[in-house]
DNA sequence: TTCCAGGCAGTAG
DNA sequence: CTACTGCATGGA
């Protein structure tokens, strides 16, 4: 045996749940960037150089990674996958957090081992913020897939292909006409390959981000790029950095959730939303994917 | 048909 | 600074 095809295991974390993270990939949406068969999950990677497919599935205390296809070092599939289920966090303060609060205490049962499922790649995070701005989720999914499958390159396996997201430097080279064919929006369009451009031309990366001390400063440097507000800067922080203090101002479902727990008849206020997530300082973000997890 | 969806930029006051 | 408007298209 070659040592590619040795199994990788990384172990599960104290509250940890496989079914609940894979139902948050399984929503009835149509996501062209990986591929759930029953209790495993086809995922293909390209970082560094390194591209191929894995196959995710879980044992009774780890999640075991195997390569299907391409080479991608251990070291490259163990931290990818620990991003995406965000596994190095301790969920422990968040569920006391939890269990203190009257209407929420049920969540820490109900939604037992929710993780917050990263999109690591701030490129691909920032265009799926674009595409998803204001249009019904059923409608962005399939724009991701004409985008991905027109623009990206693929791996295949058993007959199968699985699309790696497509590089900035591809994007860049569009026409706001090209993707207007693809029935982007006029913006959507200019966003997108202005953010594209901004990646290729090194003029933004997610080092850059990364290197900016505190989420003030963040926030101010991502809401400077055109088609980012902070709706996208918030999710942003929260799914590609992993900061666990982010709130998406703005958006819908999150203002439908606390408008339905705080009793109201209308959009809760930023102020009524930050008081509602008073009590998680430091755990917004994990607030956040908890309330969209009730509407779905 | 109408309303609205995991918002944002631009403009007016 | 806040409030309002146009954008674009498909789902329900």
């Amino acid at each position: 045996m070659n040592s590619t095809s040795k199994h990788i295991l990384l172990p599960k974390p104290n509250i940890f749940s496989f079914s609940e993270c894979l139902h948050f990939l399984d929503r009835g949406y149509d996501d062209c960037l990986y591929t759930l068969a029953g209790q495993q999950v086809l995922k293909p990677l390209r970082i560094n150089g390194e591209k191929g497919l894995i196959e995710i599935s879980e044992t009774a205390d780890a999640l075991k990674a195997r390569l299907l296809t391409g080479t991608l070092s251990p070291a490259t599939i163990k931290q990818y996958i620990t991003h995406w289920f965000d596994l190095e966090r301790d969920l422990q303060p968040f569920y006391r957090l939890l269990n203190q609060h009257q209407q929420l205490s049920k969540m820490s049962s109900k939604y037992h081992g929710l993780r917050l499922m990263g999109i690591p790649d701030l490129f691909e995070a920032l265009c799926w913020c674009v595409i998803g701005q204001q249009i019904n989720l059923t409608f962005a999914y399939r724009l991701k897939r004409r985008l991905v499958e027109t623009y990206g390159t693929s791996t295949t396996y058993k007959s199968e292909q699985h699309f790696f997201f497509p590089d900035p430097e591809v994007l860049a080279t569009l026409t706001v006409d090209e993707l207007r064919e693809k029935q982007f929006s006029r913006r959507k369009a200019e966003y997108i390959i202005g953010i594209a451009r901004q990646f290729a031309g090194d003029k933004l990366s997610k080092h850059d981000i990364e290197a900016l001390a505190g989420s003030d400063q963040r926030l101010k440097r991502l809401t400077k790029i055109r088609g980012v507000g902070p709706w996208t800067a918030n999710y942003v922080l929260m799914k590609s950095l992993q900061q666990s203090d982010c709130i998406t101002y703005g958006d819908t479902g999150l203002q439908s959730a606390v408008s339905t727990l705080l009793e109201l008849d209308r959009k809760p206020t930023k102020e009524e939303i930050d008081s509602f997530f008073e009590p998680f300082a430091g755990w917004e973000s994990y607030l956040n994917i908890y309330l969209w997890r009730t509407l779905s």
